[in-house]
DNA sequence: AAGTTAATAGTAATAGTTACTGTTATGTTT
DNA sequence: AAACATAACAGTAACTATTACTATTAACTT
């Protein structure tokens, strides 16, 4: 099996500059009307697969991994673990959240939440 | 101007119950497809409509507010705090990322990825 | 018991994302 | 430099999560 192998595509580049010159952390629509600036007829579907492509490659980062909203029955103070392999969803008790108090005083946010989310593999899926 | 009485429901008390009684961090179908057992002829609208009411009143929590992804250039260790009321994301410079290490070892997890999502109020909304 | 309207079931519509299809362009091999 | 193989493309259709709409039902009030 060879390694698929990557061509250079004018898109792609145009997409990561966009990306790369704004700090205002955009959806993919946002990418989309911004690279149609200087690439008039590129289509979403292209924006969307080059996207996906420069997070693979680790030149862009997704902030959000899953695009849907999920609950939780506990609503004590915790933290989450995703394993990415099973997809099962742990609490955890990693974050003493008066931190987060201090540094909002400190620049003068008012924080209403916070969410902390990790993601890896559990122990179940490293030993199987 | 009254306020809104809120009235009893046997659906929204079931939801309630149900994504109580779990610890898999459930999406809305996952809860639509239990409440189900329970009340046949549920509605998936009605499983949204209360799920958002029951997080509304606190009695359960949203992981995930947006359920759209976003993406970030800066491929650099930070965290990320959204303004609730302009929609601005800020990169922020919070948490030192070995406390994740140290904890992954205690836990035997493997971490790929952390993601810290804070959400308030910024300074510019709380001045004006 | 009658009246008011929040909540419902069922369905249609919307928004974000992915998949498909025929065409184009990039890199390779003659 | 011409022919080739196929990654990437534009355009569009399909899919999935969520919200909106509408006529009906059921919870509270008088």
């Amino acid at each position: 099996m060879e390694p698929i192998k990557q061509r250079y595509s004018h898109q792609r580049e145009t997409i990561l500059q966009v990306v790369q010159s704004t700090l205002v952390h955009p959806n993919a629509d946002w990418v989309y009307k911004e690279t149609r600036k200087i690439i008039p007829n590129i289509s979403l579907g292209t924006v969307y697969r080059n996207l996906n492509q420069l997070v693979e490659s680790g030149r862009i980062l997704k902030l959000k991994d899953e695009a849907m909203v999920r609950y939780d029955g506990n609503t004590g103070q915790h933290d989450h673990f995703r394993c990415s392999k099973c997809g099962k969803w742990y609490d955890v008790e990693l974050i003493d959240q008066s931190i987060f108090k201090s540094f909002a005083e400190k620049h003068d946010f008012r924080i209403e939440s916070f969410n902390l989310e990790l993601e890896g593999t559990c122990k179940n899926c490293l030993d199987s």
